[in-house]
DNA sequence: AGCACGCCGACT
DNA sequence: GTCGGCGTGCTC
């Protein structure tokens, strides 16, 4: 009898196994290893999908009685390789293979979303319909068909000159009608209903001109070289280069010689709502081979997108994290571009960093990966330095012209010389110059919101979230406090709810408040603020920076992500407003993360044909840092940097684990975290070989308490990633069913970000 | 994730 | 005595 191993669709701990199902002989030629079937499970039978990860024939017979699978999803299937990979995650990061398993392919595929309906109306039918509307006794329009399409008509701008498009789900709403009679219609030649496989998003995306191949320096077409040297080996390069260096072009080349040698590519970026324009510049240069993966894509154009790299109609997928996966079957290069970006790091099960699965798949494509940053994390110069990586150098412009200037202002002479404002002297009047110059302006602070707490000037009130142990900003659209870790808001009132008085004052600047001072000091410059808060829209991204870089905007005030590579080439002054936000946290990466943040916003200057310049405001100018940011010298925070890091043993010298307990009952999760620190100390010193671990805690977490539960934190240390493992393996056995309803943990070696 | 079994209290 | 609450355990 022929039998098949499979992994339930289910992910939970008690279903990580494999089950055995028997392959009715319809099925035989079309069940293999990597099938995605449905089979019947459980006492009530209800069709689960499943992962076929083996098969063979019934050799002794089990004392339970083995069903049949029910069907086969026969357009899905994940390669040998992917599933080899799902096992090596489950493994590494200690996830259910199922989950695992989940990441091969896309989601919600049975949820039979795999095309998208759109009503469309060509110019021609939309005469038709306005001849019918003349002459109702010839056409056939009942007074309901002629209420749909008058109502599908006010989607045309007759100066447009462009026939409607309408997502077939819209267009059953606003004509409040069905399916059916917009079938009818299509049928008398109003309109017609196609399947628009793609999404409009990419469809946007794929409008580009087409770009050249640029001449390339001496250091581009090195790198280009060595990379190239290794097309057929397993080899990770970092490619270092300062921004504007050319670092997209040495992708491009590299790419158009994979292409020629009939492989794949994947290019990861780190989020690519923030960066329509690196996308767009792939699209331009590689056409329809190009596809897209993002967070915003719909479960039917994200099938689409995986379905056309499976059948090799696109070469190249530009992607965010999860694009790792792309079922190619050749993969020649592997890019990682922003390579220092924590949204590389999956913060949900499984844990995964897009990074070393890129090896991963690396090593079982025979190809190279290229991680390229202009602030490369820490780990990977000292990969770099310790030979495991081949490091790669740009360190010219590749396009000469506009010089930039960096300027620190300590903020603490502006104090003293009775400036209170958020803005220096020098940065106001270096807005002020852009202006007349029509220039463009860049203002970044890292922090939403108006003010970040409010607090009373005489008792000392602070609000506070009542579930959280967070202090809740101003907003002031809205005339309320928020909490950004839960979300809880209140009304704020106009004397302090604890004493009565009308000292209630707000401290702290966030992007809001600025946004009203720039209005107040700017009355006449056009400004926009880019936040969470602002573009929360589908595509609230990229209007900002449509509106911005069509210059109708004069100054862009924003949060990270205004930082992040965009290419503008009109902005003349950027201001960091308050360099030491990032400073103060309690993180080892601390340092780091204001290095890369500061490097990049002076990187957002200076781009084009007008000189830049980057204001640095801080109370801290001595930080090491800053002083390196400043002069945009990444070597010399790296060779600063690697000593702390070596002092205090912190990655690349040992690995984290992180456990982070969440209890309604603030002593259980500090005495369970206790429990297995004791049990963590006598594992260790049974196995003396791995005796580096260093236990630090447990404590109350940095935000103590979030939604109303307790948070503790612990970490464990160690130079063994193995051992960790195993640190890990015995926390999740230490939770029955029982304890796992009072208590949730959340483990995870080598986090990027710690809180 | 479902579904059934089973052990308790509340009610006809 | 029976109905139904949900804690516990199993699923090829």
């Amino acid at each position: 009898m022929e039998i098949v191993q499979v992994i339930i669709g289910i992910s939970t701990k008690a279903l990580d196994r494999p089950f055995t199902y028997i392959i009715p002989k319809t099925f035989r030629d079309l069940v293999e290893v990597g099938s995605v079937v449905l089979v019947p499970f459980g006492k009530g039978n209800t069709l689960k999908e499943a992962y076929v990860i083996d098969r063979g024939i019934l050799t002794k017979e089990p004392d339970y009685q083995l069903k049949e699978i029910h069907d086969v999803i026969h357009d899905v299937k994940v390669e040998k390789e992917l599933i080899k990979l799902a096992y090596w995650i489950h493994k590494r990061y200690e996830c259910n293979i199922t989950s695992a398993l989940k990441l091969m392919v896309p989601t919600d595929v049975h949820s039979k979303v795999k095309t998208h309906k759109v009503v469309t109306l060509e110019l021609d039918q939309i005469t038709k319909i306005q001849d019918a509307f003349q002459d109702l006794e010839v056409s056939k329009l009942t007074t309901k068909r002629q209420e749909v399409l008058k109502s599908l008509l006010t989607r045309w701008h007759e100066d447009s000159k462009k026939p409607i498009k309408i997502p077939l789900k819209e267009a059953i709403q606003i004509g409040k009608t069905t399916h059916g009679l917009l079938k009818t219609l299509q049928e008398l030649g109003y309109l017609t209903i196609i399947d628009d496989e793609i999404g409009r998003d990419i469809q946007v995306l794929r409008k580009g001109i087409t770009s050249q191949e640029l001449i390339l320096n001496n250091e581009q077409k090195m790198c280009v070289d060595k990379v190239a040297c290794s097309l057929n080996e397993q080899e990770t390069f970092l490619l270092y280069g300062i921004t504007g260096s050319g670092k997209t072009e040495v992708y491009m080349q590299l790419i158009q010689k994979v292409l020629n040698r009939g492989e794949s590519v994947i290019v990861l970026i780190p989020e690519i709502g923030l960066t329509p324009l690196t996308t767009r510049r792939f699209v331009e240069r590689f056409g329809p081979v190009v596809g897209v993966q993002h967070s915003k894509l719909n479960a039917g154009e994200r099938y689409e997108q995986w379905l056309k790299a499976k059948r090799g109609e696109i070469q190249i997928m530009v992607g965010a994290r999860s694009a790792i996966f792309t079922p190619f079957n050749k993969i020649g290069l592997i890019i990682i571009d922003e390579e220092h970006e924590h949204t590389y790091k999956s913060e949900q099960n499984p844990r995964y960093h897009a990074r070393e699965v890129a090896i991963k798949r690396s090593i079982d494509h025979q190809c190279p990966v290229v991680l390229g940053s202009a602030t490369p994390l820490i780990e990977s110069y000292h990969k770099a330095m310790t030979d495991n990586y081949t490091l790669l150098n740009l360190t010219a412009r590749a396009v000469e012209g506009s010089k930039r200037q960096v300027t620190m202002i300590d903020m603490r002479h502006e104090l003293e010389n009775g400036n209170m404002s958020i803005l220096s002297n020098e940065l106001e009047q270096g807005i002020t110059d852009a202006l007349k110059k029509q220039e463009q302006i860049i203002l970044f602070i890292n922090r939403r919101g108006f003010a970040n707490f409010v607090s009373c000037r005489k008792c000392g009130f602070v609000y506070t979230c009542k579930d959280c142990d967070v202090s809740m900003t101003y907003h002031a659209n809205n005339k309320r406090m928020i909490c950004h870790y839960c979300g809880y808001s209140l009304p704020v009132d106009k004397t302090c709810p604890e004493c009565g008085s009308s000292y209630l004052k707000a401290f702290g600047a966030g992007t809001q408040k600025i946004q009203s001072y720039i209005k107040k000091t700017f009355p006449n410059a056009k400004i926009a603020r880019m936040d969470q808060d602002t573009t929360q829209k589908k595509h609230g991204h990229e209007l900002i920076l449509k509106a911005f870089e069509d210059k109708e905007i004069d100054i862009l005030i924003g949060t990270q992500m205004i930082a992040k590579g965009h290419d503008f080439h009109n902005v003349s002054v950027v201001g960091v407003l308050a360099a030491d936000l990032s400073l103060h946290i309690d993180d080892f990466r601390a340092a780091e993360r204001t290095f890369q943040l500061v490097t990049q916003v002076i990187g957002r200057t200076g781009r084009g044909d007008v000189n830049g310049h980057a204001f640095i405001q801080t109370y801290s100018p001595d930080h090491f840092a800053l002083k390196y940011a400043l002069e945009e010298n990444y070597i010399g925070f790296y060779n600063e940097e690697i000593l702390f890091r070596r002092a205090m043993i912190y990655p690349p010298f040992c690995h984290i684990l992180q456990v982070i307990t969440l209890t309604e009952n603030e002593e259980l999760g500090m005495r369970f975290l206790n429990e297995r620190v004791e049990k963590i100390e006598n594992f260790v010193d049974k196995e003396k070989q791995f005796g580096d671990i260093i236990v630090l805690g447990p404590a109350k977490a940095g935000i103590g308490r979030v939604k109303g539960k307790y948070r503790h934190r612990l970490l464990v240390k160690g130079s063994s990633y193995k051992q960790l493992t195993n640190i890990r393996k015995e926390l999740y056995n230490s939770i029955d069913n029982k304890l796992s309803q009072v208590l949730q943990i959340h483990v995870d070696i080598n986090p990027l970000i710690m809180y």
